[in-house]
RNA sequence: GGCGAGUUGGCGGAGUGGUUACGCAGCGGAUUGCAAAUCCGUGUACAGGAGUUCGAUUCUCCUACUCGCCUCCA
């Protein structure tokens, strides 16, 4: 079973051949953590998740390491802190944390080194400032970076502070790395041309970016060569690749809003730094997320997190099973419909599945659709023939294998069957004796009368209440969905 | 403006140089007092134009449209 990868370093689907088979090793950015995640930061996660799950499969658990950072330096955070009140480690520690539940909470395993130490797959970025420094200074050493001084009197306090110890920008000096471009397409000379250079005082060059930068009084700092400073965007995914996977590795994911410039530069940096030719062998992009046809943003009132979501009482497993009815490689679009639908089919198939021992072998089919670039929706259809074939076993193993969480240890799926003979009721939740089942009596009794006018208006406000009610061969019965408030049937 | 992706039946969404996607909805049937659920059956879909070909939805080119990224962003 060879795995077939999209990759956007070639724009071509590869056969995928690991560095090593004993340790695949892969690398997805991970959020800046200053805010909940919204629905599109759940993207690359679901989907590198699958990846991770497959790589897995393929290649053994113990042999697939995965990392995933925390970018815990940041000026958004800054200024989180900063409009909040709060000390920039409260605001990281509380994200990270709610990052890991919210993530979880859609099926996503936590990153491992080898099926282990999920902490250290989880790297935060100030925990290796000293690493990036490293690297910085090595870039300097090689020539592909300098460093610039910043002039002073344009700022308040600070730069009082920084002045005395003479801080000094490091810049990563694009024209030195030729492929600098490869990845996204483009070249230095097109990038220049579309103008909008970055601020940057003492920059060679409109694309230089910076690699670390004095702070004022008020921001994190770091004692470094070039004065008290801190690190710019880009590095410290370098840096913690470098110090975890190696100089080169297997993958490399991320959203393609990435593409450019974070992982152009990435790429740059570690590759003029460690002096390889590639950073990654591939290179994963995932697309953007839109709600209902249109961007997720702020401004449309569109967005919302995967919090949110999970608070309204959307299940984690439908977030994870619309997320896999797009191929990662096209625009998703996030609608009311599709989790409607998603939640309908999860749930026959929990039903299906509960209490079921999973089969020992995986569908070839699964497996192949999943090997074919993450054909997941694709997998998804085939889990559909498996559930209307009635193997129970192999539709088990297959949710598995795409990482929905098992049904025993959900309940948001589960419903009650309350019949009117023996008052026998299927679930383990109460029995409704006293508010459901006389209902059931006086609507067989309407039936039983021949009045069916009567009989339907009863049928018709009870299932209102979210009851279906039918009658089945042995005799009137009540389906109660999960978390049926009773309440709901005084008015009756 | 620069770069890129896409346009498949009512909707969602795979895939293929000639043959069934799949799901939801719809329709017909079984069943039902009627329904629901379930089961069975059912749909002359591939943006437009030109080209390559024995044959194209599938390859090439052009046009139109949609969308995304390029700014913090996954």
């Amino acid at each position: 079973m060879t795995i077939h990868l999209t990759n956007t370093a070639t724009r071509q689907k590869e056969p995928f051949v690991p560095l090593d088979p004993d340790n695949v090793r892969m690398y997805v950015c991970g959020p800046t953590v200053y805010d909940r995640a919204h629905l599109g930061n759940a993207r690359p996660v679901i989907v590198f998740d699958v990846l991770y799950r497959l790589l897995r499969h393929v290649y053994g658990v113990d042999h697939v390491t995965y990392v995933r950072n925390f970018t815990d330096v940041d000026d958004k955070i800054n200024a989180r802190a900063a409009e909040s009140g709060r000390s920039i480690g409260d605001i990281t520690d509380e994200t990270t944390q709610w990052y890991l539940e919210d993530m979880a909470a859609v099926g996503a395993l936590e990153p491992s080194i080898r099926g282990a130490n999920h902490d250290k797959a989880m790297p935060r970025a100030t925990a290796y400032i000293a690493e990036m420094i490293a690297m910085i200074e090595d870039l300097i050493a090689k020539g592909f970076a300098y460093t610039a001084p910043i002039s002073f009197g344009h700022n308040s306090k600070a730069v009082y502070f920084n002045a005395e110890k003479a801080p000094e920008h490091a810049f990563f000096e694009v024209e030195k790395y030729s492929r600098y471009g490869v990845l996204s397409g483009r070249t230095v000379d097109e990038m220049i041309s579309g103008a909008r250079s970055e601020r940057g005082e003492g920059k060679r060059s409109p694309m230089d970016f910076v690699l670390w930068k004095p702070s004022t009084i008020d921001q994190p700092d770091w004692e470094s060569p070039w004065g008290r400073g801190r690190p710019g965007w880009h590095i410290e995914c370098s840096a913690m690749a470098k110090s975890l996977l190696g100089s080169t590795f297997d993958i490399h994911g991320g959203g393609n809003d990435l593409m450019f410039p974070h992982h152009e530069n990435e790429i740059a940096q570690s590759c003029c730094a460690n002096g390889t030719e590639k950073m990654a062998n591939f290179w994963l992009h995932n697309e953007m997320l839109q709600v209902e046809g249109k961007k997720m943003s702020k401004s449309l009132g569109n967005f919302f997190t995967v919090r949110d979501l999970l608070d309204q009482g959307v299940p984690g497993e439908v977030i994870r099973f619309v997320f896999l009815s797009t191929h990662y490689r096209k625009p998703m679009d996030w609608t009311a419909e599709k989790a409607r639908e998603a939640k309908d089919t999860l749930q026959s198939w929990y039903n299906l599945t509960d209490g079921v021992q999973s089969s020992g072998k995986a569908s070839f089919q699964l497996i192949d659709a999943l090997s074919d670039d993450l054909n997941t929706p694709l997998a998804l259809s085939i889990l559909h023939e498996i559930a209307r074939s009635g193997s129970a076993k192999e539709l088990k193993l297959g949710m598995q294998l795409l990482g929905f969480t098992n049904p025993e240890q959900l309940d948001w799926w589960r419903t009650e069957t309350v019949f009117l003979p023996g008052t026998f009721s299927s679930g383990s939740t109460p029995l409704y004796l006293n508010e459901i089942v006389p209902f059931l009596r006086k609507w067989q009794d309407l039936r039983l009368a021949k009045d069916y006018v009567a009989a339907d208006a009863l049928k018709v406000k009870l299932e209102k209440t979210g009851l279906r009610i039918s009658n089945s061969t042995s005799g009137p019965t009540a389906v109660v969905p999960y978390g049926f408030d009773p309440s709901k049937l005084e008015d009756i």
